[in-house]
DNA sequence: AAATCTATCATTAGCTT
DNA sequence: TAAGCTAATGATAGATT
């Protein structure tokens, strides 16, 4: 009856099991949140963690002080804060090709729609923000630029461990590792 | 002269070698971030993180879709019952239009620095990929098109309220219990 | 001193109840 | 079905370069 085989590699993409990915999102989340209590009080820094469940019902956060100051913190940062962007991700050409093409399909969908129904009707349609998606792609392949720019100046290649600072405004950057006052420059 | 102890177990307390303290902030965050990074990956939940350097002069931050959007409806969340989602903005034709020069863009930068790069210094950064963009959007697109089949086998516009659920092709939205918990903590 | 190494500690996937 | 178990994977503290 007991045959605990430990757990297995997974691949980190989307679960498809839903039990599994629900038993997943909870033990991660905690997870998630103990290390995130671990860092500040490590580091006695401030930090702030938010999370949708997957039915996008519950917000679930987590911060110190507290979640608010940070998000106020994070929308209106002094002047002499330097506020580096997400990271970007890795260029792969076969996911823009395939981005490509679906707009492409998209496009004609579009123009099927609007040769059927009236224009009121088609903005009725409007359940998923794209807005929000041409928004978020713009963002990122902005980053990606910056890296690309900031990749030559340096002539270094940026690595897992350039993250951060490395994508901020050179002249805004305090010092490499930034746990003190100190700057390089 | 090789005597490598291996890690020690340490106590959750504010360091207090500023040297540590400086690698430990660096290595943890970068843990934190990947944490944060396959949990959105694994569950495709939204999620946003925002941590302070100890110096507080650098935040570094990540999100998914991005962390502007999360800490939008954080501190205006949708209501939270069943009732639908916040409206999405009308589908517009001008984001596809937008999505498709951008995209453009990006295949010609991607191509400079293919020339310069090996393909090697890019697997690092491997937080938020582009394959979950590209996934965002075919996803979405599909949902467009169920919208369109349905659309014409009723016969009948959708309105905003049938936003949410109602276009959801899963079977898991009010039967299993929500991926959250059942009620708060 | 930033990056690497690795023994040790920590998290967790699948199982079981 | 939520909670416990445990082997296996994953993260990392301290040492080293």
């Amino acid at each position: 009856m007991r045959k605990p085989t430990g757990h297995k590699k997974i691949k980190i993409e989307k679960m498809k099991n839903q039990n599994n990915l629900a038993a997943t999102f909870s033990k991660r989340r905690d997870g998630l949140f103990k290390k995130v209590s671990e860092l500040s009080t490590l580091c006695g820094i401030e930090i702030a963690t938010i999370v949708f469940s997957p039915s996008k019902i519950t917000i679930y956060s987590i911060g110190h002080p507290c979640v608010h100051s940070l998000v106020d913190k994070f929308l209106n940062p002094p002047p002499e804060t330097n506020s580096p962007q997400p990271l970007a991700q890795p260029y792969q050409n076969k996911d823009v090709t395939k981005m490509e093409k679906l707009i492409e399909a998209e496009e004609k969908r579009a123009l099927r729609l609007q040769s059927t129904n009236t224009k009121d009707s088609y903005e009725g349609l409007n359940y998923f923000k794209f807005q929000e998606l041409s928004d978020t792609l713009e963002e990122k392949l902005k980053l990606n630029e910056r890296v690309e720019i900031q990749q030559k100046e340096s002539g270094i290649p940026f690595s897992f461990k350039s993250y951060g600072y490395a994508l901020a405004p050179r002249e805004n950057i305090s010092s490499t590792s930034d746990v003190g006052p100190s700057r390089s420059s």
